[in-house]
DNA sequence: TGGTTGAGTGAGCATATGCCCGCCAGATGG
DNA sequence: CCATCTGGCGGGCATATGCTCACTCAACCA
């Protein structure tokens, strides 16, 4: 009864790994340190070491309310190629589903403001980016630009309290350039005018060239922001409802499949559409159960390709099937 | 409404640390990858790293049968000051509880017979022990010397069947030096005469030497093995109870305090006692309930520097308060 | 207001880690 | 019985890691 035959060779093999991972893991010795304490070689110890690990012996989490965010943000770029998501922790029941979103959404915007090279960011409205543009602290980012995509006049003829860009450049000291014009242009003539402006052409350019663009994700029920606050009409929401329309960026709207929709209301938008640079960031930040289906519309569509949401939110879209 | 006071600064700063540990631990990335990631310099990622460890934001914990086993050895080894334990897994309820034990004591053999450098290896007897020379494999060491503690005859005059080191001599084909003396001398005459021969000098001087020990701990009961297998008689087993016995290393008994009785049968016994040079490893191996009074009483008086013994036996040891 | 203090930061370096490669032993097949 | 093969083992090296040391910046106190 000497050795024993190798069907428990196995065995011994992984009960060494486990020691060995337990000794690295646990008492975080080093593979050197695990090699004199098994008497093995260091290589060796650092085969069951990874042993260990590949055979999944080694359980690891993470004690964090952010733990499930963390799982949620890999979750959702993963199942939707998103280059960048965040997700910031539920407020708990109750509380207004988009609270914290700012802070997150700010930190994401800070990480591009802290750039030394030159950026071109474009922006869109809404009341998250309103928010996320009040987290952001002072600063001074001359070398970058701030375009705005969507016209910064109210149908009633005011400055838009949601246009966003004068504030933020307030704030990080950035040259700016908002879009002068009105934010829905009911005759084509004039809207043709519009266009036609040399420093909207500037305007029109840089958007075109935006290496990140922040927007929000709005959607098309009867309290439809973009409709409450006054910027389209009864009418235009139930003609884009008809044609499908499940909810909006920057005023255009999309249908579920996030596809843009062309006809009615997009002819008479005065504004841009993000990511017009095929290799620019195009961040949504959106969160609240009104926003789960139009942003698993943009995301079937790859209207956007990055993502800062709430929890609740992110696990909401990856309920759906597929 | 800007950057936050410090009451949330702590709060973000673990968010990120969590976040870091996350993606090096789960997501197992470098600290550069991390660094980009979260767009920070690689010694602020691996200050995160580093701090979500040691806020206990990651827990790691090895899923295996061992893992128990492993956790009872750091204990055990603290406890009793130990320069090693070993404890093997349970063989499950019913079953033998020594069961398990003999290959993982082999195993833990076997590393000192490996060695280059010449050994002197003393060696009990038991049941134990021989169980577990039977589990070494066939070797060449002729470098070292195997070095018996106890007589090898017998009460009736044979060679006694628990002489281990005959068995491990063939087996690892290393010097060996028996000790060619009675386990018991009744006469004080002929126990002097025996120690005055040259020989078992030359074995003395070996014993008193060895770098490692391995022995057996029996118990006193009446189902002492040193009893029932006739080494003792009726007689001593009731004196060294009275005497406070509650155990015996290599025919040696102690008391509750692991204190060696001097009294009565220490006088008659033929052989050595173990842990003679002071640096040496003394490694018992011994598991079951019987067990666990005089291995406890051993620890404590610090007979043993070393010890292979059983999960359940392991965690009785444990229990005791102090 | 001006010094002081202390936490946090990045550079640099010694050490640990992971991986590739050549080697050897034991299994396999002619 | 010998040639071949496969799988594990240690050597060595490129890379990652953790740590220390000045330094900065900002808050705090005099």
């Amino acid at each position: 009864m000497n050795r024993k035959p190798a069907f428990d060779a196995e065995d011994s093999a992984t009960d060494a790994a486990a020691r060995a991972g337990w000794l690295y893991y646990v008492g975080r010795l080093t593979q050197d340190q695990i090699a004199a304490e098994l008497g093995v070689s260091r290589q060796r110890a650092q085969r069951l070491v990874s042993k260990a690990m590949s055979e999944g012996l080694i359980h690891v989490r993470l004690e964090h309310r952010i733990a499930r965010c963390l799982a949620l943000e890999a979750a959702l770029k993963q199942r939707h190629g998103l280059r960048m998501v965040r997700v910031a922790p539920s407020p708990g029941p109750g509380a207004d589903p988009t609270h914290g979103l700012a802070p997150v959404a700010a930190e994401v915007m800070e990480r591009f403001l802290r750039q030394p090279d030159p950026l071109i960011i474009a922006l869109g409205t809404g009341r998250a980016l309103r928010a996320t543009v009040e987290e952001l602290p002072k600063m001074t980012c001359e070398q970058h630009k701030l375009v705005s995509l969507v016209g910064n006049i109210a149908p009633d003829g005011t400055a838009s309290n949601y246009d966003v860009i004068m504030r933020m450049a307030d704030t990080v000291r950035a040259p700016h350039y908002p879009m002068p014009l009105p934010v829905i242009i009911d005759d084509e003539e004039i809207r043709r005018m519009f266009y036609s402006l040399p420093q909207l052409k500037i305007v029109a350019r840089l958007a075109d060239q935006a290496d990140v663009t922040f927007v929000g994700v709005g959607h098309m029920s009867e309290s439809a922001p973009i409709y409450v606050d006054g910027f389209i009409s009864d009418r235009d929401l139930r003609e884009q409802r008809a044609l499908g329309a499940v909810g909006e960026i920057v005023t255009s709207c999309f249908d579920a499949e996030g596809r843009y929709i062309e006809e009615g209301l997009a002819r008479r938008v005065g504004g841009l559409r993000a990511g017009g640079k095929p290799c620019g960031e195009v961040i949504g930040i959106a969160a609240g159960p009104d926003k789960v289906v139009p942003l698993r519309a943009a995301l079937k569509g790859g209207l956007l390709n990055g993502l800062v949401t709430g929890e609740d939110t992110a696990e909401a879209l990856l309920e759906s099937p597929e």
